[in-house]
RNA sequence: GGCCUCGUGGCGGAAUGGUUACGCAGAGGACUGCAAAUCCUUUCAUCCCGGUUCGAUCCCGGGCGAGGCCUCCA
């Protein structure tokens, strides 16, 4: 079997990768926090885990792999973001209505990115229970303590298996000292470190019942989501959880999320799961998408430069004319923008420019014309995807995969292309009819063959007759439907050739 | 301030102790009624200063520059 390499943030380095089970492959990956139209940052990591999730399903079967991304639905921005969008409701129905919104929104762009729903979509608010469950398994353990109707963790109880810190490379010193400069530590606190696993809610907001016999109804503190839902959704199901004391059950395979997550969110993360199941390590991977800029600046509000998936897929892509681009052109600017995307290392900073869109868009089309009809079964794996399979076995070398790509184009190596991009998943469920005939065909409604060739011919006709204008009409009517004529010369007879292609507007 | 990345042509982006991939754009050409498309050819780069070396873009040191984390953040 095709043996993997990944850079572990832990170790800081590539590392084979070794699944503690090949038959269940366990991924998670930090998703995102649904209080707005989701921007092209948090594009990346859904993105680059998609193809992390892709080339795992081919190397160890698409059902052999378990990846689950939540979704963060308890947080201060929903709150106030469904205040102000629902002032008349109360709050509790206010966000729920406002996520499910989001949540909505979100599923439809990451779907037009070309990601693959994960297996499991864990939201925070339907794992309260398993939350509690876990704040009491630490504080009995003696990791966590009550203080002002608040369940704190205690770094200072984790020891040093591994030790605070150890993910981000942070000593213990730089730790306090960092801790102690801030603001001003909360009273409550037993040592400077400690972080909320629980807390009170405030007025309105929402509240569940608390942990640990605390009288008042309060809310979870954001770490000890993902510990919760980890444990739920990639442990439980293969005997792992909090009564089990095999450690092997208690770990998954890879972790991943953005690189600012590393400090505090994972390391707290860590510290909670590791304490509770009593084991070294949470997941044997760590796995760190690098941050996104756009136009050569940081994305974000104050900055005004915010730029959201939802306005990318709108996007016009300039080789359409404008009446299809009107009707259909968008279509696949989700891919096009995926495409964009993995042009650098999952690891290096983006800079994010609409030239750069653009430009993948166009030598994305290109692509889609060479192989637009043409005909394979594509549930036939016939390993011509091999060499982007190598390459992304490096770490996710999507560049390379690429490089690997345009070289199959420039061969006209439709199958190895159309392989390599199935795998890349640069190309959308409609454009595989379906699994069992062909790729790349245009199932929106496809002009009548025999009709084209009669304009074809009439065309041919007219430019005999030297009729430009007839021969243009022809042409521009044609160009309407989405159908491009090219004319091309027989090298022997001289005779005009025209072969049509239909504009790739596939959705 | 501490920690950590990174600096390759007009743009994007690889690789490498010894002719600097590849894509886009540019230039030229083929083809062409005009288009469109395609094909061929082609110009242009390793931030600066030292050091190691026969040789450095690559290794080491310093500088300059960019970015990230340390606070919610993908």
């Amino acid at each position: 079997m095709k043996v993997l390499r990944f850079y572990n943030t832990f170790t800081r380095q590539k590392d084979d990768f070794l699944p503690i089970d090949p038959k269940n492959v366990r991924l998670y990956v930090c998703g995102p926090t649904i209080y707005d139209y989701a921007h092209i940052g948090n594009a990346r990591p859904v993105i680059v885990f998609d193809v992390l999730y892709r080339l795992l399903r081919r190397v160890y079967g698409v059902s052999h792999v378990l990846y689950a991304r939540n979704i963060t639905d308890v947080d201060d921005k929903i709150s106030a973001r469904a205040m102000r969008d629902y002032p008349d409701v109360p709050l509790n129905k206010a966000i729920r209505r406002l996520t499910s919104i989001t949540n909505a929104q979100f599923q439809e762009d990451v779907t037009a990115l070309g990601c693959l729903q994960p297996d499991a979509q864990p939201r925070a608010t339907e794992h309260l229970p398993a939350m509690r469950t876990m704040i009491e398994h630490l504080v009995e353990q003696g990791y966590a303590y009550k203080a002002d109707d608040h369940v704190l963790f205690s770094v200072a109880s984790m020891g040093d298996n591994p030790r605070y810190g150890a993910l981000s490379r942070r000593s213990p010193d730089e730790l306090l000292a960092r801790a102690g400069a801030r603001v001003n530590v909360a009273s409550y606190k037993n040592g400077e470190m400690d972080f909320v696993l629980w807390k009170p809610s405030k007025n309105g907001e929402p509240s569940w019942l608390s942990p640990a016999g605390i009288a008042f109804k309060g809310r979870p503190g954001w770490h000890i989501e993902c510990s919760a839902m980890s444990m739920a959704k990639l442990l439980q199901p293969f005997g792992g959880g909090l009564s089990c004391h095999d450690p092997m059950a208690n770990i998954f395979d890879i972790h991943g999320g953005g690189i600012d997550l590393v400090f505090p969110h994972h390391e707290n993360e860590i510290a909670q799961s590791c304490s509770a199941f009593g084991t070294s390590r949470m997941a044997n991977v760590w796995m760190h998408n690098g941050f996104l800029q756009v136009e050569g600046q940081k994305m974000s509000k104050s900055l005004g430069n915010v730029i959201t998936i939802h306005r990318i897929l709108g996007e016009k892509l300039p080789q359409f004319t404008e009446d299809v681009n009107r009707k259909t052109g968008a279509r696949w600017s989700g891919l096009a923008a995926r495409f964009s995307m993995l042009q650098t290392h999952y690891r290096d900073p983006i800079n994010w420019t609409h030239q750069r869109f653009i430009e993948a868009s166009a030598e994305l089309y290109r692509w889609y014309k060479l192989l637009h009809g043409v005909g394979f079964d594509a549930s036939i794996n016939t390993s011509a995807d091999k060499p982007v399979l190598d390459a992304l076995a490096d770490d996710l070398n999507t560049w390379n995969a690429i490089t690997i790509l345009r070289h199959f184009y420039k061969k006209r190596d439709i199958r190895s292309l159309g392989e390599g991009m199935v795998l890349m998943g640069l190309v959308n469920q409609a454009m595989v009819i379906d699994k069992n005939t062909s790729l790349f065909v245009n199932k929106t409604r496809h002009p009548d063959k025999g009709e084209i060739d009669v304009c074809i011919n009439e065309r041919l006709t007219a430019i005999q007759a030297k009729d430009w204008r007839r021969a243009d009409q022809i042409r521009n009517a044609l160009r309407k439907k989405g159908v491009l004529l090219q004319d091309k010369t027989n090298p022997e007879t001289g005779a005009r050739i025209t072969t049509w292609t239909m504009l790739c507007h596939t959705d």
